[in-house]
DNA sequence: CGCTAATCTAGAACAAGTTTCAGACTTGAT
DNA sequence: ATCAAGTCTGAAACTTGTTCTAGATTAGCG
């Protein structure tokens, strides 16, 4: 159930098929310049000229860099959700599904470290101007993790413990991109914060 | 071992009087700017003309803005240290204390939201030239937390779990600052990371 | 004191994100 | 087909972080 669309745009006028091709070269571009250099590397101006299309087009569809970028993550969420779905964890507990869901996109993450860094700082970077996209991620992300406990009907204090993961999982990618954390220590991090669920789900 | 203070001070000459007059005065207003206006209000130039200090000086005393801000997070988490130590948390429990302490570090940072703002995007915004200080922050947060915990040697278990709830205190309050959680949010996840410190410390 | 190296200053210059604008092109409706 | 409204383009301008330079000041030292 696609239910937030509707909150969020008033009436996005639906693209036209030109429309949603140059949406389509520009995110490619981004992610493509992202791949290799990171968030310093997608240059508004390079975008432009790669996605060929006028910088103040590039600004009509995406406001600011942050925006674009926050729209990169969410494209290779929704790819990585894809994936999940075809293969789904295998573990015995929630939590350990979870910690496998969470490590196997981290490794993704591993084999394009630069594009890793300049989504998750944009998302960390990310003003108030932003929320709505932020917002849009958080809760693909949560669908990801809530999906990975094989939960229809959540308590408050497991969303609480889903919550808490979020937060460790991007925080967790924040030192390992700059460098502070090691991937064991990512691993140990995540193995860690998903013992919560275990504690709102006593037993089953 | 630590390995890493050889290599990022070649011997920081002690600065003199009016040397660190001057450093205290680019802080002085650093914090002030930040204070109202929060990131985006602190502006390397106004930076320079507030403390008295041509714009070639800012940069050798902080070799960036983002250098600049996360050295002024440093000063006030060494001010906030001071006043926990003064008066520390009341609870009977490991967790409790902690919660405790974290719930009024976040009620001093509400009273300046805008300053908090800038530090916080700041350090989650540095990339890995600004790692030697950001792991100085993160040590001292650290040690914070095993204060409020009162343990002098902690299993690695605890450090985990005190890295998790790390990873909760910043991530939480990018969703705080950037207004996609509530203050109350907030608490509810640090209090609910905090029960991790039960799992690891069986009874006492 | 007088010298030398380091530091500081004022200001220009550069880089990249963002805004603006005039004119050309598309689109949708009549 | 034609018109109005909306969109796209290319280019310049503006903003703010960062770098660079030439000359003044300061600090340490013999």
């Amino acid at each position: 159930m696609p239910a937030e669309a509707s909150t969020s745009r008033p009436a996005p006028s639906p693209l036209t098929e030109r429309q949603e091709a140059r949406r389509r070269r520009i995110l490619h571009a981004s992610a493509q310049l992202a791949g290799r250099g990171g968030f310093d590397a997608v240059q508004m101006r390079e975008v432009a000229e790669s996605s060929q299309v006028a910088l103040g087009t590039l600004y009509r569809y995406f406001p600011s860099k942050v925006h674009l970028l926050v729209a990169t993550m969410q494209d290779q969420l929704e790819r990585m959700q894809g994936t999940l779905r075809r293969r789904p964890p295998a573990g015995d507990t929630a939590s350990e599904r979870v910690a496998e869901t969470l490590m196997r996109a981290f490794r993704a993450l591993q084999r394009e470290p630069h594009l890793a860094d300049a989504m998750v700082r944009a998302l960390t970077f990310a003003d108030r101007s932003v929320s709505p996209e932020v917002d849009q991620v958080s809760r693909q992300t949560t669908a990801i993790i809530l999906d990975a406990m094989g939960l229809d009907d959540p308590t408050p204090e497991q969303l609480s413990a889903v919550r808490v993961i979020e937060h460790t999982w991007h925080s967790a990618l924040v030192t390992w991109l700059s460098g502070r954390a090691s991937i064991a220590q990512v691993k140990i991090d995540i193995e860690t914060v998903c013992r919560l669920i275990d504690l709102t789900t006593p037993r089953e």
